[in-house]
DNA sequence: GAACCTTTTCCTGCTT
DNA sequence: TAAGCAGGAAAAGGTT
């Protein structure tokens, strides 16, 4: 009896986690929902990379071979389908050789090196506050040393903030994550990208390391290009107890490039000429007529004189940084970007009123009259 | 490609 | 004291 072929199965499983949601922000197979919506585009939907690789489904280890497969573009045809049951605590027993016999040499070697990727970065995501201060402190110092050119742009100051926070770490995990991407991301200073490196951080919790030896006949790296960290030159961090904060410059910080980028911090690529009609302003208007939507997250004070007020202020910015592809939108963000409409006229002062504003008379579409019309 | 526009980010000082 | 407000400054990135 002949198997089917592994990548219809493959892509078959795909799609039917993605018709039940396994992909869309809903928590299946035992997968804890920490990650919330807002992050549900950093990931391409893969949401076996949030979880621990021991406690992956079969069908989270079905897609993330899927996902091995396609990038790799490698005949599956001829794989055996005996690990289509295996989920991950199995997975995670394997070793290198078991899983080349498994998977084939093409394969196999690739899963083994992801794997053990994952269970790094899993480990590193789920640091308790102080090992996550610790490990900001010496990323701080890591980059010092490397006198990194990007060093002003990472938001170590946002992992201060919500430092005592765990559902940060779970939710947000910008600056862990951001930090670690950004601050690997050595192209330009290593013009041969020859890849030898060695990255550890040491905390009370444990060590966490990485190590990379590829050269460039290899191709980029033999791991998992969502955690292909570029090369950087060997080195050794040690830990002092400091503040863990670095004085960001003004301004919005540069984007990372697609090209440098890996998966978790990636985002989706935006059109170049994104419609009109997203700008903050429409984002509030459309909250407040749209009752359905609003979830008691504004409420009108005086509809006829357009005068409202934000009841779960840092929700709707978390909306808006959603919509923006922004995770570190807060409500004192968003509340400067309103009070740039004042002079404009879309805004107009509430004074002595926290948290209440009022349509300006360059605003439209908020009248009782004009969402008449359009309904 | 430049100019303009709309945020985004950081900051200091003030008010509630 | 914390949270919110006000607005300057600088920068990014999209639009024209």
């Amino acid at each position: 009896m002949s198997s089917p072929c592994l990548s219809s199965v493959l892509t078959n499983a795909n799609l039917a986690m993605y018709q039940t949601g396994l992909s869309d922000g809903v928590s299946a197979g035992g997968l804890p929902s920490i990650i919330p919506l807002q992050n549900s585009n950093l990931n391409g939907g893969h949401w076996y990379r949030q979880a621990n690789p021991e406690n992956w489904t079969a069908e989270h280890v079905l897609e993330w071979i899927s996902n091995h497969v396609e990038r790799n573009q490698l005949d599956a045809s001829t794989l055996s389908l005996t690990y289509c049951a295996m989920d991950g605590h199995a997975l995670c027993h394997m070793g290198q050789d078991q899983m080349t016999a498994t998977f084939g040499p093409d394969l196999g070697p690739h899963l083994y090196q992801s794997l053990q990727e994952h269970k790094t970065k899993y480990e590193l995501q789920n640091l308790s506050a102080p090992e996550l201060n610790e490990t900001c402190q010496l990323l701080d110092n890591f980059l010092d040393n490397l006198n990194f050119p990007l060093l002003s742009t990472i938001k170590i100051g946002q992992a201060e903030e919500t430092i005592n926070k765990k559902e940060f770490i779970l939710q947000d995990d910008d600056c862990l994550m951001s930090l670690s991407l950004e601050a690997m991301d050595c192209t330009g200073y290593h013009s041969d990208n020859q890849c030898d490196s060695e990255f550890s951080v040491s905390t009370n919790g444990g060590m966490f390391s990485y190590m990379n030896q590829s050269s460039p006949e290899s191709g980029s790296s033999e791991s998992d290009p969502e955690f292909s960290y570029p090369p950087i030159s060997k080195m050794h961090i040690k830990t002092e107890d400091k503040e863990c904060r670095v004085k960001r410059p003004r301004g919005r910080p540069p984007k990372v490039s697609r090209e440098h980028n890996s998966g978790l911090y990636s985002i989706s690529k935006k059109n170049k000429h994104a419609p009109r009609g997203t700008h903050l302003w429409e984002f509030i208007r459309d909250i407040l007529i749209h009752p359905e939507k609003n979830q008691g997250l504004m409420k009108w004070e005086d509809r006829r004189e357009g005068v409202f007020k934000f009841l779960k202020s840092e929700a709707v910015a978390q909306m808006w940084g959603q919509k923006k592809k922004n995770s570190s939108m807060t409500y004192e963000k968003l509340s400067r970007a309103m009070r740039y409409y004042y002079k404009r006229e879309i805004l107009e002062r509430v004074d002595g009123r926290r948290l209440v504003y009022k349509f300006g008379k360059n605003s439209s579409g908020w009248k009782i009259e004009e969402v008449g019309m359009s309904l």
